[in-house]
DNA sequence: CCTATTCCGGAATGCACGTTCTCTTATGTG
DNA sequence: CACATAAGAGAACGTGCATTCCGGAATAGG
């Protein structure tokens, strides 16, 4: 070993993601990302294998920040509704903040998971991961009494899910906010 | 005037629509077309335009479609609440058929409305167009006493529209049918 | 019959892309 | 100092793509 990296190899492959983000997978072309990431060719191909390989590696990244962020969330010992508007608050403020590029698993669903295995595997691994989270927050709740005990969490965290799907493909294509931040809290009724 | 089109025109239209639906837009080559729809290169071109354009045609196409058929399912007198499910039901079934190609609209919005300004026009055209079926249809029902009178139908028809937009995402990478019925009849809670 | 129009297959063109290679320069460790 | 590694710029390569061009066959109307 002797020359240190001249990145910061975790910066790099956010700034990655921000454009695949924005722009999908096959709209980035490896010239933008030499373009846009102030790092060569050699480099990236060196650090991060081809482009498929960057981009598991983006979307890794971003769906285990994701879940860390999402469990920190609902850690929060506030009623559940509380919790849950923050929750779908902070959501919408993020994807739709610079020109609304979305979610990258969304974006990841709808380009990519039809004709690649991986990308599938990587999704359906990432919807059990929330539901189960939103699941054991709700069944927490409902121990608390602030669900009703017949209301099943399982069922609540699948709809909850389907809703954080159905709003960032609105944010992505619409980017009305205020719509948005409506429907949330009418989803958001389903626990009464 | 000559010689007459052998194919009909309508419904190349809707094969290429299912190629699009099914791989997306810059998956679909031009080549993909020509050898699945039966018809040489020249005559598409000359028939349709280039493939932006063929994309285009294919889309309005299906929003029109689209549109005309949930007109024709909110026309049934029956109460709302059946009548939302009845189309939900619908949905699911036919956007997880065969392989779970997804809705070409949801696509679309993820895949090119960020950078075409036509699609995204088209979006917003079809999700003002459906929001207002829906909202009519609510207001209707809340005449009737169907639904409590302090509801807002306009809110109400966005959130459906969401939900919509959340199945058609989850059906394509996911493709858990069973699901997505339990979300569904969960959403239309919402109209209690 | 003639001509215009459409059809089809396929070759040709030109461009954008992903990937690899080359060469030079810089910077740590032994 | 030497050597291994990493950086950068750019050329090179091969491929796939959208689009256009060409030539021959078919079919309607005049």
């Amino acid at each position: 070993m002797s020359r240190v990296k001249e990145f910061d190899e975790a910066e790099v492959l956010d700034q990655a993601l921000e454009l695949f983000r924005a722009r999908g997978f096959k709209h980035t072309s490896f010239n933008d990302l030499v373009a846009e990431l102030g790092v060569s060719r050699q480099s990236l191909y060196d650090t991060y294998g081809d482009k498929q390989t960057l981009y598991q590696s983006a979307l890794k990244r971003y769906l285990d920040s994701g879940i860390d962020r999402m469990r920190r969330k609902l850690a929060d010992p506030a009623p559940v509704r509380t919790v849950l508007a923050a929750l779908f608050e902070g959501m919408i403020d993020g994807q739709c903040a610079n020109g609304s590029p979305g979610c990258l698993m969304v974006n990841s669903m709808v380009e990519l998971a039809p004709h690649d295995a991986a990308i599938r595997a990587l999704a359906q691994e990432h919807a059990r991961a929330l539901e189960g989270l939103f699941t054991s927050r709700l069944s927490l709740a409902q121990r608390k009494g602030e669900i009703a005990p017949d209301k099943d969490p399982v069922a609540l965290a699948r709809f909850l899910y389907h809703t954080v799907l159905g709003l960032a493909v609105a944010s992505r294509a619409l980017g009305d906010q205020a719509s948005l931040r409506q429907s949330a809290q009418l989803a958001l009724q389903i626990l009464d």
